[in-house]
DNA sequence: GTCCATGTTCTTTA
DNA sequence: CTAAAGAACATGGA
């Protein structure tokens, strides 16, 4: 469910709940998606109180008042929600998280368990091998990352190491907006390409955020809400219907195992594209 | 039954 | 050796 936009929105509506307030319990109803196994969540977080609450790529890290720290990644499915005690527990539910002086308890739920929890202690870092923030990111950095792969654009910009936090929508949103053409060599743009391709993420993503991001099927925000930004979507999950700019039909293909919608008027193919079946 | 899904990581291939 | 391509993970909906 979760790009950069929907995690976001997520941090920004469960913060009021959640940041100031003291853990009184956990209870962990799968232990295998706290990772690493050894880790102990409960003991980790109770009686302590959450003073962040942050995003980080596409990972949603909780510090606490001992400098302990640990992350929620939504995977494809995950949510994290503010409800009731009363509220029945969804199937999937892996982990509550009940707080001091707050009625509602946040829960994760996932049911394809590409998500989880991670633990990292005081000195565990979120950061992996993530790559930079895409908003407020310079073209020129963005160059650089791309200069550096001979794979096709689409694929290039999935890859957290090279920009953290788009997937799979946003990614086709912003070529679409920049007039690439997906199977475009990452390492083959122009100056001018990536000039105009870093301000369409930028535009794209801050849009989605105005939206409160994508919800295709799962994702909701902490409230259970969902966004309201794929309504806008220009071609992801459009294939066949009218690009919202030229009314051509878009197309869907296949690249680096992930549906790939564009609209070849308004992405015209490049000289050399990266080969594809 | 089939195919597909907002993601990441491991394995295989070139 | 490295980079790229493909498979795998687990569940549910169309």
């Amino acid at each position: 469910m979760p790009e950069l936009p929907e995690v976001q929105t997520v941090v920004d509506t469960l913060r009021p709940a959640a940041v100031g307030r003291a853990v009184a319990r956990v209870d962990v109803h799968r232990p295998d998606v706290v990772v690493p196994a050894s880790a102990d969540l409960a003991a980790g977080t109770v009686g302590r109180t959450i003073t962040g609450l942050d995003r980080r790529g596409k990972r949603i890290v909780f510090t606490l008042d001992d400098a302990s720290r640990f992350y929620v990644h939504l995977g494809m499915t995950g949510r994290l929600t503010l409800d009731r005690p009363g509220d029945p527990l969804a199937r999937h539910t892996h982990v509550v998280w009940h707080l001091v002086g707050e009625p509602r308890q946040v829960r994760f739920r996932d049911p394809r368990r590409f998500g989880g929890v991670w633990w990292l202690g005081a000195d565990g870092s979120p950061e992996g091998t993530m790559g930079p923030e895409p908003l407020g990111l310079a073209a020129a950095e963005l160059g650089r990352r791309l200069a550096g792969t001979t794979r096709a654009v689409k694929v290039a910009l999935l890859d957290q190491a090279v920009v953290a936090g788009l997937g799979n929508i946003y990614v086709d949103e912003s070529l679409h907006a920049a007039g690439i053409h997906p199977t475009t060599r990452a390492s083959a743009l122009s100056a001018d390409q990536v000039a105009g391709l870093n301000r369409a993420v930028q535009r794209v993503l801050r849009r989605a955020l105005r939206h409160g991001g994508s919800t295709l099927r799962d994702y909701r925000d902490a409230n259970g809400d969902a966004g309201a930004f794929q309504k806008l979507h220009a071609v992801y999950d459009r294939a066949g219907q009218a690009c919202r700019r030229c009314r051509t039909p878009v197309e869907r293909i296949v690249l680096g195992g992930r549906s790939t919608h564009f609209c070849p008027r308004c992405q015209p193919a490049a000289a050399a594209p990266v080969s594809r079946p």
